[in-house]
DNA sequence: CTGATTGCAAATGCTTTGCACGCCA
DNA sequence: TGGCGTGCAAAGCATTTGCAATCAG
């Protein structure tokens, strides 16, 4: 897997005369090691456990040629800060669901959606790029039995909510 | 227009033991005078215009007021600053197509795509609370005629442009 | 009077940049 | 060897906050 992605970045660096560094590497392993979304902050922490050193001004900019390159998302969740989603080759969704109660973040699909939306797009006299549909919700877990076990992992950890910047 | 805004902030004022200050007056009147999108910044500048004068502190604060009073609506075009909604009362859609060549934001209603978040939602387990579909795509009259109106104005205006930050 | 509100400046949090040095091709 | 890449610290931006003064009810 991370292999394989090395092995487009590789092309896509060559493609572009830039150079192949041992940072950039470093940042592909950990990142792809897992198919979870991640912050910037996340990665940091991820890197700062692993022997490979990067300074934030590279891992920003990894993430941005990443990007670029096409091996990676960025993902708006509204809470201030840049999502990455190192998953949507696999499956190129780009509909979450945010649970207002937890934070918790769900990725979906539904192939309904993805043609109404199209249909919309060029209604409205466009060709279609790239669709996002965010929807907050709250679970019915928490409704029921007023709580939820993503909840209080989530205040522990101290994250901002959906919407709200702090 | 205006007036009936103001009547509605003063029982919100009311409700929560607030107050009603000549600051937060000016601020929902000049909002209100239009029902186009706004930025803070935005807010700021037409702020100028007149002689009601506040800091920016306090327009920040006033904004969050008007949006847990339910008058105003927070949305997120991806851009690194909140866009404010005046409009939201009358057209209760959060779907924003925003052109990727030049920036506009056009709102627009479907009401089968209502109905398909709701299934979707629901099926995952969980009870919506609020859905925005955002939608990039490229607009037909600049993929024809090479050109789109509002892309030189974005451009004079400076305008940062959807999911970039600078 | 009393506590909500304001303005100012400083602080915050995330992200980007300038610059001098180092390293890949 | 040329110039891309790196790290560091400083800069940027949008937004929030502490605090003392001020004002509304």
């Amino acid at each position: 897997m991370t292999l394989e992605i090395r092995e487009r970045l590789n092309t896509f660096i060559k493609a572009k005369g830039l150079r192949h560094t041992p940072q950039r590497d470093a940042i592909v392993d950990v990142i792809f090691a897992s198919d979870e979304h991640f912050t910037a902050d996340d990665l940091w922490e991820k890197l700062r456990g692993t022997d490979a050193r990067t300074s934030r001004a590279t891992l920003y900019r990894t993430l941005s040629l990443l990007s670029e390159a096409g091996l990676l998302e960025e993902i708006d969740l509204g809470d201030g800060q840049t999502t990455y989603d190192p998953n949507f080759l696999e499956k190129p969704a780009h509909n979450h669901l945010v649970c207002v109660d937890c934070g918790k973040v769900i990725e979906f699909e539904d192939d309904h959606l993805e043609v109404l939306n199209d249909c919309v797009t060029r209604r409205l006299g466009f060709q279609p790029v790239k669709q996002s549909l965010r929807i907050e919700a709250c679970c019915d877990e928490i409704r029921s039995s007023g709580q939820c076990p993503n909840l209080l992992d989530a205040r522990l950890q101290g994250k901002r909510f959906p919407g709200k910047r702090r």
